[in-house]
DNA sequence: TTGTACGCGTTATCAC
DNA sequence: GTGATAACGCGTACAA
């Protein structure tokens, strides 16, 4: 491949002068410029981003971590990350790390050794250490859409106790006592958060959260189906169901279907994250909405910042961002049946199908 | 950050040591090797894959370029394509064109000056001059779930044409007749093979395909309820639908839905991909099903193979993997009113809600 | 305005 | 087995 030197002899000058030219740094004669440029175009030179980036000490690469891009809830965050980073002349590196906190960690180093210029992490998992030894090589990141324990800044989240708290306090309204959750992984960051909503919610109407059954799953659909097959079993007398993601909620709904318990009438369900198909008319899933484009955008900005801010004076940390989630109600909550729960037939679209 | 001069020096060793202790060649006693890597993780010593690929002439970093991440046809290519590669130690730098061809050409400038070890291209549209000049600038490319005219190499794809024949055929032998066709763009190779098939479906049964009605859309959920508002106004007499791919025809559903079609007794809707929502039981899309996630892992392989051939002998190409489509029959073609089409009650899951 | 020469952090080719 | 040292391709003081 053709190289700065080749360049420079073709057109008869110094590479110096023709990296002046790509660059377009200082003084340039218009004709020199003209003639290195002609160069550059007739022998369709392109410039190692490998030298170039050793020399000044930045990739234009960013890392962008998630859990699995095949869960409708992360193709719009890392759509909001890649348009607001592509406008700034970025590439993004892609990393599924299916919630395993060795795979998290392999990206991790490979991101480091690739001197990716920031990293976003998007995955529900990650280990404080991990962050710090970022910090100690001086490579900026950013959470979206997730916190950790113990740190309140340089993160773009949804309140989600407050969501979590909305959803529930709905299903509590509509005159449903006897509540289950259907919950993330327990020691994911988000699914405590969630599960703390449902437990204020529930213990502001005198219930004690601790009676209501709570299962167990791994935010996938086939963990939600698992879940309500649990939960739903013949001495069930549960009547509604705050499922903790989307995923999970259209899992519940397909089991529910299976056991020929029916939506809303004999069980109300309430998910997270309004995902593209939550909306569809033979869904219409009641939900907590995430705004996940701008999750994705902000985080992006905000590390963009933080780069800016690292590279001139030394401030290193960025604030929180809070975004307000919204509840979605749906036909899956029976939000017209009330009061009287399963009695009544629904008077909701699709219902005289 | 830490250089290997800086361990070299704290271990009492030259940098080819060093160099060789971290990527285990020859001969290094183990002792030293020893000394080594014990100053290697205590001072938490990175290399720099800059100038290692500087050196070496290889990134361990292949583009993925496709049109939307958020189109859910994607992200199974994607999860394949990253699984593969990352397991023989690849990143891979995630680009969504859109299908615009100026924001294609940008990506590919970008990825070159990356230096990156290959790029998959999964995205709808490809000049066919990016491509040679990817060639001459000795960057192996491979295509996946898609072809370009006049290149019948290095690519993966289902045979749409047969897809798309069954598709059809599949509504002919309900009966139908009246069958309109909701296209991707035309321009668009994979568009202009399914339309290919409607065609071969349809004349094969003595229809006239210039006369049933085609509308262009744009691959997107809107762009298929747009089309299904053209297609399916007052005067229509359309009883079924072939619809490019998935997404569309959700639109589709939606408009019908809408317009107070029932589908399938007033209409039968079939599509092409089968998503992964193509498979709710609310939804039930009867549906050319493509194996999305092993396109993206057989195109990666190719992709190896054709690194490694490269660096071997001189051969360049690699051949074209035609996978199998399978019809995917659900509710929405209505298989079970047959042969009667829209007068007798349909005897499909649900009917009886 | 332009050119020379060094540094960026590795790998690889020599000697020893 | 190990150590100098020249690439790798670019940016950039410094000098001219």
């Amino acid at each position: 491949m053709l190289t700065i030197r080749d360049i420079a002899r073709e057109a008869g000058v110094s590479t110096a002068t023709v990296s002046r030219v790509l660059n377009d740094l200082q003084s340039v004669t218009e004709e020199t410029r003209r003639k290195v440029l002609e160069t550059v175009n007739r022998l369709g030179y392109r410039p190692n981003g490998l030298a170039r980036s050793l020399s000044t000490k930045r990739t234009g690469t960013m890392g962008l971590i998630i859990s699995d891009i095949t869960n409708p809830f992360f193709p719009e965050i890392a759509r909001g990350v890649e348009d607001v980073l592509n406008a700034y002349g970025y590439n993004v590196i892609l990393c599924n790390t299916d919630g395993h906190a060795e795979k998290e960690a392999a990206y991790i180093r490979l991101l480091v050794e690739k001197r990716v210029d920031g990293i976003i992490f998007a995955s529900v998992r990650t280990d404080k250490s991990d962050l710090s030894d970022l910090d100690a090589n001086g490579i900026p990141w950013v959470l979206a859409g997730r916190t950790l324990p113990g740190i309140d800044r340089d993160c773009v989240v949804v309140d989600n106790i407050l969501g979590a708290y909305q959803a529930t306090q709905h299903l509590l309204q509509l005159g449903h006592r006897r509540i289950g959750y259907v919950s993330g992984p327990f020691h994911v960051s988000v699914n405590m958060e969630r599960l703390e909503g449902f437990r204020q919610a529930t213990s502001g109407y005198g219930l004690n959260a601790s009676e209501l059954p709570i299962v167990e799953a791994d935010f996938k659909q086939a963990g939600g189906y698992a879940a309500a097959l649990r939960l739903l079993g013949p001495q069930s007398d549960l009547t509604a169901l705050f499922v903790a993601n989307d995923l999970m909620a259209i899992g519940v709904l397909e089991a529910a279907h299976d056991l020929a318990i029916q939506v809303p009438e004999d069980l109300a369900v309430v998910g997270f994250d309004d995902i593209p198909l939550a909306a569809l008319h033979t869904i219409q899933l009641t939900t907590v909405a995430q705004p996940k484009y701008e999750i994705g955008a902000v985080a992006a900005r905000m590390l963009l910042d933080k780069i800016d801010r690292v590279n001139t004076d030394g401030d290193r940390s960025s604030a929180k961002v809070i975004l307000t989630p919204k509840l979605q109600v749906r036909r899956t909550s029976g939000a017209d049946l009330s009061p009287q729960i399963g009695r009544q037939p629904a008077t909701v679209p699709d219902a005289e199908k």
